[in-house]
DNA sequence: TAGCACATGTAATATGTTACATGATTGA
DNA sequence: TCAATCATGTAACATATTACATGTGCTA
């Protein structure tokens, strides 16, 4: 059911075509939350118009059709995040890697650790300065849709990079 | 392909049974990295023996069949290890879930921050007390399985608490 | 006028979940 | 002897990926 959230999410920020949306997943949810295909976000769409949750506000070049979302999808999004999930789902390759590093020879573990530092701090100077330049034209609204998101990446980041750090001054000789 | 090698991987630190690795899949990996069923555990340690890269190694009661990883499994799993993912395949609920907070309104936001805070940080309490005492078995060695993980958790956990809080601290009245 | 980004879809396959199904051993 | 835990599996269904398939509009 995670998809469909995802989307009327997308669908609440702003109205937009299954090419829109695919977009917008990965330039927001992709890195940290969630992620789609175009094969799997189209169908969807369907749905949620069959459903009531989201409606096609406008139709234009090339087939493109702009869907909205509808006062139903909003009460289904809402009623959503208000009911507290009874189990963690989480499924992240990156960290898989990391809990398996122990499984490696210590050298190679440190060398991908530095990679993992390094990599961590470059995606980090990135997002910091996208989110300046985000907080300029919002007027540093933290409820700007992906603004809450983008703090949590940062200080993700942060801790991706420090404790890769750790590791390697810990790692045995 | 990641199911495989988060169980190569379970195997490389010690051989166990489908049943024990479903357990050790929800004490270790489940939290932050991958979760699976025991549905889908059981299917692919057959898979995985008949690919040669684990294999019974005892036999016990009530059907019991202890698997351990082979030099093929084991070369396998490094090969993957070594590989850098061309994608970051991240699914997160609990990350989502925040990501969309900025759909709701202000108020329901807060609390859910809230409870979010205080969840951190009680899972950070425990998580550190079971390190405590892993560091005390282990004598502190990090590439001990999971240790670099576990430390990745607690600061992530920091992190969560820290996220909610400043949220809290910026949201507007 | 060629190349790129836009734009949408389906089919085959792989992965993951829920429900069904069965039975043994252990400890209170 | 009863309940919990141990122990393994399959079937039906849902979700996700990869490959196939088609065509438009813009701009250099």
């Amino acid at each position: 059911m995670s998809l469909r959230f995802a989307l009327l999410g997308l669908l609440a920020d702003a109205p937009g075509s299954g090419y829109d949306l695919s977009r917008r997943f990965e330039d927001s949810l992709q890195q940290y939350a969630w992620h789609a295909k175009h094969s799997q976000i189209y169908p969807e769409l369907t749905k949620l118009a069959d459903d009531g949750l989201a409606k096609v506000v406008a139709e234009g070049a090339r087939g493109r059709r702009t869907y909205a979302i509808t006062e139903q999808g909003r009460a289904d999004l809402l009623e959503w995040l208000r009911t507290p999930p009874d189990h963690r789902s989480v499924r992240s390759e990156p960290v898989l890697r990391m809990f398996l590093l122990s499984t490696m020879p210590t050298d190679e573990a440190r060398l991908l650790l530095k990679e993992l530092a390094t990599e961590a701090d470059r995606e980090l100077i990135e997002l910091t300065e996208q989110v300046r330049l985000g907080d300029e034209q919002s007027g540093g609204d933290v409820m700007a849709f992906g603004r809450l998101a983008a703090e949590y990446g940062m200080r993700q980041l942060a801790v991706a990079r420090d404790w890769a750090q750790w590791a390697i001054a810990n790692l045995p000789d």
